[in-house]
DNA sequence: CACAACTATGTCTGAACTGACATAGTCTGT
DNA sequence: ACAGACTATGTCAGTTCAGACATAGTTGTG
């Protein structure tokens, strides 16, 4: 019964040995385009798939209370995640603040309407060259089979929403501005 | 402190009064391009709006064991929500189990992610000609002003988000095919 | 040398959400 | 006349998740 995110979690261990702090990290923005959790979140998941033997881990000296522990993929979190990885995956509910808001924008006035999808087309275009900075270090696509074509993948999936989601602002802002 | 799940049922209410068996119906896929919630959490949302006197309700005689709750929105509703509409979304993370597949698709047979992704688009495909449909018989885009104004231009978000998914699949499906 | 930022683990509360269970009248097609 | 779908409201148990709280050594900056 191991969550999604324990499948995220192994996914990460399957690039490498790493403590909680750091799947953490790899899964922030803007390093992880696929999945994101807070820390709380990820210690707590840790605990489960240890009991499931999912992986293990070992205790090493380091700054903090307690010991660090790196944590690391067993066979048998191996092999669920393999087989994981190509069963559909079921669809998450549609749940858009700002396509929320768009519903009921009529409601509103035009020119706030106006400023909050000029805003969200600054922020989407920030991350847009942000992404292409990332995509022009790679040069050539990574083959698959490399752990690289994974990071590839998801982030030119990433830009393609990014393009997608500023295209959609500008024809909004288009919309309020002959429209006032 | 009203969520954003209070919102999405102000937003159909002020659209015109519904029990909450409509509202659960109005947000269902593929009508609510919008926001999406179970009967379950509808009900339970309802009575806390009732109690923050956001929404009222008549009862009238219906089927089913009890009477049916036909909502309305209160002033006070309909102020709380255009207050609400115009203030910045705060972003959701990225939680995307496709795109999580995609990261670790490296370890998985190639076969089985082409036939994967090859579902995927066929999904995206189905959506979208539904969608184009659903486009057509706007015909003109609504005005801003017009309730129907929001329908247009979630429609039309969807509309982006599934050609850039298909783009996406498609791309994938190619990267598979002269790899393997 | 002081202070801030970073590394590092964990607990806990409450909110949000899913899916199952419960109940029962009405409407439609065969 | 009967079956099945639809209308309609609600509870409950369990999961997921965000954010706060707690603790403390190391590293880098001014």
């Amino acid at each position: 019964m191991t969550s999604t995110l324990g499948f995220a979690i192994l996914a990460v261990l399957a690039r490498g040995d790493r403590t909680g702090y750091d799947i953490a990290a790899v899964m922030r923005r803007p390093v992880g385009y696929f999945w994101t959790a807070g820390h709380s979140q990820i210690h707590t998941e840790l605990q489960k798939l240890r009991i499931a033997g999912l992986v293990g881990y070992e205790a090493a000296h380091g700054p903090g209370p307690q010991d660090k522990k790196v944590y690391h993929l067993t066979p048998e979190g191996s092999a669920k995640l393999r087989e994981w990885i190509t069963k559909p995956p079921r669809e998450r509910p549609e749940r858009d603040e700002l396509v929320l808001k768009t519903y009921a924008a009529w409601l509103a006035e035009p020119g706030l309407v106006r400023q909050m999808f000029t805003d969200q087309l600054a922020a989407h275009e920030a991350r847009l060259t942000e992404y292409e900075r990332a995509e022009a270090s790679f040069g050539e696509p990574p083959p698959f089979g490399d752990p690289r074509f994974g990071n590839y993948a998801t982030l030119l999936c990433g830009l393609g929403y990014e393009r997608h989601r500023a295209e959609w602002c500008r024809w909004m802002i288009a919309q309020l501005g002959t429209g006032s």
